[in-house]
DNA sequence: TCTTTTATGGTCGCTCTGACCATAAAGAAG
DNA sequence: CTTCTTTATGGTCAGAGCGACCATAAAAGA
């Protein structure tokens, strides 16, 4: 850790975002039109520079709030720092990614700078800009790892959700389907994951018998981890 | 993605390197002490700043080499990003922390910036300069967590290897015992984890029997994983 | 020769899991 | 109202995996 003076030069450091968010069983993410060059009008993630006194962290609340109106509690990861030296035409940028889970996305209000900010499922999130499409196809990645070993997959629920709602984050972020009994097997067998609810029971979506309601609980890793059923690729 | 030109500041980003070895079923962290203010005399993780066209892998590997002489081919992994505004106190600096796990270590060369590198257990690695002790933590915390779902514990290894010193990789990164038997049946049963070594057994260390070799199989993630065993935080 | 140490193979019982089946409770269709 | 569809929820059952062992083999050291 030699701190030569004559051995660094200045970065700008963004923050580039990945929020997903589960909607009607479809996993869909957060993107961003740009205004300008480079590639003016080709969709991005949100993103942007972090400000002199800032932490990633607070830039990246900062500008998904300011770029995309999500303002309260949501869980923030971190998913990797992106440090090429051409992957922005016009400087030197280092990105550090992160990835948000929302549990529902209040719908961009017009007149703010998130009046350009679209959801789109993931499956048809296109060609992006800069390096994106590998920030987003990690972030990805990384959040199918969270959900199986942390109760990650409720901050993508409302406060009380029933187990119906928690399984089908799991199978639109998996792109697999799971057998509900078994699921619920699992997660009431997890301590910590979810605890019961009080107050009466509530239909899903109309149909189907009324599902108990649950609140995440107080775990913060999940023992035994939630397997993804990837079969060994022998 | 705003880029704003008025909305950013420049900065200084640096790569910090936890390189983990094991010795004699020893943790091993490498440190260096600082020959200059702040925090002058006292042990930091290697590292230093990005050159103007180089990513952060490939500053690590270089910074890496001047500092500990550690050249060949080693796992490169990242571990995160440390940006809070005040953890230099000189100027703003960005850290990329990776961690590097390195099969053994030549001992440093007198005359070169290696000089003053040096190897300490783990569990011996005092209060460090800067937020490295942090980081350090964390990257034990990743690197645990790798042995689980990944072949890395082979990198701590030389090419050809034992069982017994594959599971003395786990024991002294987890710091948990394991049973032998039930070790070799796993890391055995994982398709791609390991593949046997033409030629003859070889001794671990003058004591036992004789172990047979194996070298690292072609996976790059462990179907099922190796689960460490620490119990369910009930 | 006997003890110690390490590698390696096997057994046994328990747990977890996936694949089911069955029932309950709602709306929708007739 | 009756029947069908949909979802939730509870249960069974066989097989895989795993932890806790035990036993043997093969080396060095006493």
């Amino acid at each position: 850790m030699t701190y030569d003076k004559h051995r660094y030069e200045p970065f700008a450091v963004a923050v580039d975002l990945a929020v997903f968010t589960v909607r009607e069983g479809v996993l869909e993410v957060v993107l961003v039109e740009r205004g300008e060059e480079p590639h003016r009008g080709r969709l991005a993630l949100p993103g942007g520079f972090l400000r002199p006194r800032e932490s990633a962290a607070e830039a990246a609340r900062r500008e998904l709030a300011e770029e995309t109106g999500v303002a309260g509690g949501f869980r923030l990861e971190e998913v990797g720092a992106y440090s090429e030296p051409d992957r922005d035409p016009r400087m030197r940028v280092v990105s550090l990614a992160h990835t948000a889970l929302v549990p529902r996305l209040p719908e961009p209000r017009a007149g703010t700078d998130a009046a350009r900010a679209l959801r789109l499922p993931y499956a048809e999130a296109g060609p992006l800009a800069f390096d994106h499409d590998r920030i987003l196809a990690d972030a990805h990645r990384h959040v199918g790892a969270l959900l199986e070993t942390t109760p990650a997959a409720t901050a993508f629920c409302p406060p009380a959700f029933t187990l119906g709602e928690l399984r089908r984050v799991y199978e639109a972020v998996w792109g697999t389907a799971l057998d509900p009994a078994n699921f619920r097997r699992k997660v009431l067998g997890t301590p910590g994951f979810t605890v019961p609810a009080p107050g009466p029971a509530r239909l899903t979506g109309g149909r189907g018998k009324p599902a108990a309601l649950y609140h995440a609980g107080p775990a913060t890793r999940l023992h035994p981890p939630l397997t993804h059923p990837e079969g060994p690729r022998s």
